[in-house]
RNA sequence: GGGCUCGUGGCUUAGCUUGGAUAUAGCGCCGGGCUUCUAACCCGGAUGUCGAGGGUUCGAAUCCCUCCGGGCCCGCCA
C-alpha cells in the first residue's frame, strides 16, 4: 500500500515538475515526520535554476494536481519541502487489503531462485553464541526473501575436508564419547581433549594427518569415520537450529565436490589465467588487480585442493541453479570471501552477495571451540527459558505449569533472535549474562504481547457476538487509529527495503514500532465498549493488525502467541 | 606494519549506501496512570561537542582527508 502510495506522489510530482519547466532526476522522496512522504527536490533545482528552493517549492506545488481516489490527499508547501499527506482512501483500502490478503499481506511479487548459505559452523561441537548470530541472521534473510516474493533455498555447507574434522574423527578412536549427553556436547568434548592431546604429545599429529589422506582419496572405512562423526555433531546441531525455528533445505558436504572432480576441473581452470603462478611447487592467483595484496594459494605443492579451491568449485555449481546467492559469513571471513570474488570474477562467474556480520565476543575475549572456550547456544536458550519461567509465574499467577512452560519457551526463543537481528550486523558485540537475560522492554516480548492483546480482544468480541462483517473503515478517525493504519500500510515498504538492501534489522525495527502503535491504540480507543457505530470498524482494526503483527514475527521467526 | 570495519546521552542502539526541517528508540534515572478489551502496557521529564580535528557544500551524524580508540584479518589452516 505504501510502495502504490510513493508511486503516486512520485508520478504527481514528475508531473508537476515538467509542468513547471523543472527537470530533476532524483525526486528526494523520503519519510518525514511532517508528512507521509516529504521531497526535498528544491534544494537540488535551486543552484540551476537560480532561484530560492522556497520558491521553487511554490513553483512546483502551483502544479500539482491530485486525481480523485488518489492515496494522496493533499500536497502543501513548507518552506523549501513540498509535503504529501495520505488520504482516506489510502488508509480504507489498506484495511481491506489487510483483511483480504491476511498471512500474505506484504508480499511482494520478485521472482527468481535465490540459495542463501548460513550458519555453515564446523561439525566439531555445538553452535555458540557468534554462530547463531550467523543463523538467525541468515534465516531472517531467508524469511524476508521469500515473503518479497523469491524461491529460497537454504543451505548449510559441511566443511568435512579441513583438520579439525580429522581431528574430532581421530579424537572418537582414541576418546570415550559420552553418549548420555547431547551428541554436539559430547563431540566438542572429545574434540577438545583430542585437541589438547595433539598439543601435549606432538607424536600424535601424523596420525591425524594419515587420517586426511585417508579421506582426501576417499578410503571407504575413513569415510564412513567420518559421516559417523559429522552426523553426530549435526543431529545436535539441528536440534538447537529446530528450537530456534531455523532449518535448512539442503547440507552440502564440502567433500562431494572434490569426490566429483568439480575441484580438479576447477584447478586447472584457475591454473590457465595469466595471472596464476607456480611457485615453489605450488600455485597461486596474483589478485593485486583486485586489490589484493596477497596472492591466493589454490593447489598445495602436494598437488591437493584447499578450502577455498573447494569453494570455488561450490559457488561455481551453486551459480547453475539459481538467479541470486546468498553468503552470510563471519567478519574473519573478509578477506578469504573477497578473494574468493575476485578470482569467480577473473573466471567470469556469477559471484555471490556476501552479508559479512562482526563478532560476539565474551567479556574475556573470542571464542574457541578447540579451546572450550565458548557458550553454547542451547546454554543460553536454557538460562534465557528460566528467566522469562520466572517472569511468566510472577506475571500470570493463575496459570498451571503446561501454560509457564510453553510460554517461557516462545518467549525465550523470541527474545534471543530478536536480540539478535534488531542489532545491525556491522556491529561488534560483547556477550553479557546479565543483559541476555534481561527481558528488555519493547524487544520480543513486547511485540509478542501487543499480539496476545489483539487476539484477547477478538475473543472476547466473539464470545460477545461482536462481528465486523459489516464495517466502515471510514469511520477510524482517531490519531492512534490513522497512526496504525499507516503503520500497517508500511509493512512491505520494510520487506521491500530489507530485500534489497539485505537488512533484517529493519524488520525488528518495524515490528517494534507496529506493536507500539497498536498499544497505544489499545490503550486510547476502547473497541468492545465502543458505541456500535465504532465496534465493528475498531475490531476489524484490531483484526489488522493481528494478521500484520503475527506476519511481522512470522518473518523474524518469531511465535505470535494468542495468550501470554 | 598493512588492509577492512566500528565509534551516536550512564549503558545498548536507529539513521550513514542515496547529505536536507527539532538526531531514533529502549534500558537505567525522576514523576504519573490498573473498579475500564491481559500493566510483559501507557503518559510526562532530565540526559547528546553524533570519537577528535580539518575539508567539500546553501546545508554534514551522513561525503573526503588526518589522527585517536575498539574489533577482525594478513598460513601451501578452515
Amino acid at each position: 500500500m505504501f510502495l502504490k502510495f510513493k508511486d503516486e506522489v512520485s508520478s504527481v510530482l514528475t508531473k508537476a515538475l515538467t509542468d513547471a519547466g523543472l527537470e530533476a532526476d532524483d525526486l528526494a522522496l523520503d519519510e518525514s515526520p511532517h508528512a507521509d512522504i516529504s521531497s526535498s527536490v528544491a534544494f537540488r533545482l535551486a543552484p540551476k535554476f537560480k532561484k530560492s528552493p522556497k520558491q521553487i517549492c511554490e513553483a512546483i506545488h502551483k502544479h500539482v494536481k491530485i486525481l480523485p481516489d488518489s492515496y494522496i490527499d493533499r500536497a502543501e508547501a513548507t518552506g523549501p519541502y513540498i509535503n504529501f499527506f495520505a488520504s482516506r482512501t489510502y488508509l480504507n483500502e489498506t484495511v481491506l487489503r489487510v483483511l483480504l490478503d491476511r498471512e500474505n499481506f506484504g508480499n511482494l511479487n520478485n521472482s527468481g531462485k535465490v540459495i542463501l548459505e548460513h550458519t555453515s559452523a564446523n561439525p566439531d561441537g555445538p553452535l555458540h553464541i557468534g554462530h547463531i548470530r550467523n543463523s538467525v541472521i541468515g534465516d531472517t534473510l531467508a524469511r524476508i526473501l521469500k515473503r518479497a516474493g523469491y524461491d529460497v533455498e537454504t543451505q548449510y555447507y559441511i566443511n568435512d575436508m579441513g583438520r579439525q574434522i580429522a581431528v574430532v574423527v581421530w579424537g572418537l578412536m582414541n576418546f570415550k564419547f559420552d553418549a548420555t549427553k547431547k551428541k554436539d556436547h559430547a563431540i566438542a568434548d572429545v574434540y577438545i581433549a583430542a585437541n589438547k592431546t595433539l598439543v601435549d604429545e606432538k607424536e600424535h599429529s601424523p596420525e591425524v594427518d594419515a587420517i586426511m589422506k585417508q579421506y582426501e582419496i576417499g578410503d571407504s572405512d575413513t569415510k564412513r569415520k567420518f559421516k559417523n562423526a559429522i552426523d553426530t555433531a549435526m543431529e545436535g546441531i539441528e536440534q538447537t537450529q529446530d528450537r530456534m525455528n531455523i532449518h535448512h533445505d539442503k547440507f552440502v558436504w564440502e567433500s562431494q565436490f572434490v569426490r566429483t572432480g568439480d575441484v580438479k576441473k576447477m584447478m586447472d581452470r584457475v591454473k590457465k589465467l595469466e595471472n596464476t603462478m607456480l611457485k615453489d611447487g605450488a600455485f597461486m592467483v596474483d589478485l593485486k588487480e583486485a586489490g589484493i595484496e596477497k596472492p591466493l594459494v589454490i593447489q598445495r605443492s602436494d598437488g591437493t585442493s584447499l578450502y577455498t579451491t573447494r569453494d570455488l568449485a561450490y559457488h561455481e555449481w551453486k551459480a547453475t541453479q539459481c538467479d541470486r546467492m546468498i553468503d552470510i559469513l563471519g567478519a574473519d571471513h573478509k578477506l578469504i570471501s573477497s578473494q574468493l570474488k575476485a578470482v569467480l570474477r577473473i573466471l567470469g562467474l556469477r559471484e555471490p552477495e556476501v552479508v559479512i556480520f562482526e563478532f560476539v565476543s565474551l567479556p574475556e575475549g573470542s571464542m574457541s571451540t578447540r579451546r572450550g572456550v565458548f557458550i553454547s547456544a542451547d546454554e543460553l536458550l536454557d538460562e534465557v527459558k528460566k528467566a522469562a519461567y520466572s517472569e511468566v509465574s510472577k506475571k500470570r499467577p493463575e496459570t498451571d505449569e503446561e501454560f509457564r512452560q510453553k510460554v517461557a519457551e516462545f518467549v525465550s526463543i523470541g527474545a534471543v533472535r530478536y536480540d539478535i537481528v534488531r542489532v545491525s550486523p556491522e556491529k561488534a558485540t560483547t556477550f553479557d549474562w546479565a543483559e541476555a537475560v534481561d527481558f528488555e522492554k519493547q524487544g520480543s516480548p513486547f511485540i509478542q504481547y501487543a499480539h496476545a492483546r489483539a487476539c484477547s480482544i477478538i475473543k472476547n468480541a466473539k464470545d460477545e457476538g461482536i462481528t465486523f462483517e459489516e464495517f466502515d473503515a471510514g469511520v477510524l478517525l482517531e490519531d492512534q487509529e490513522t497512526a496504525l493504519i499507516k503503520k500497517l500500510a508500511g509493512f512491505e515498504n520494510a520487506i521491500d527495503t530489507a530485500a534489497r538492501e539485505l537488512k533484517p534489522n529493519l524488520i525488528a525495527i518495524y515490528a517494534r514500532e507496529l506493536a507500539d502503535a497498536f498499544n497505544q491504540f489499545y490503550r486510547y480507543v476502547p473497541v468492545i465498549s465502543a458505541e456500535p457505530e465504532f465496534r465493528a470498524s475498531r475490531l476489524a482494526l484490531v483484526e489488522c493488525s493481528r494478521i500484520v503483527l503475527a506476519n511481522a514475527l512470522d518473518t523474524l521467526g518469531i511465535v505470535a502467541p494468542e495468550s501470554m
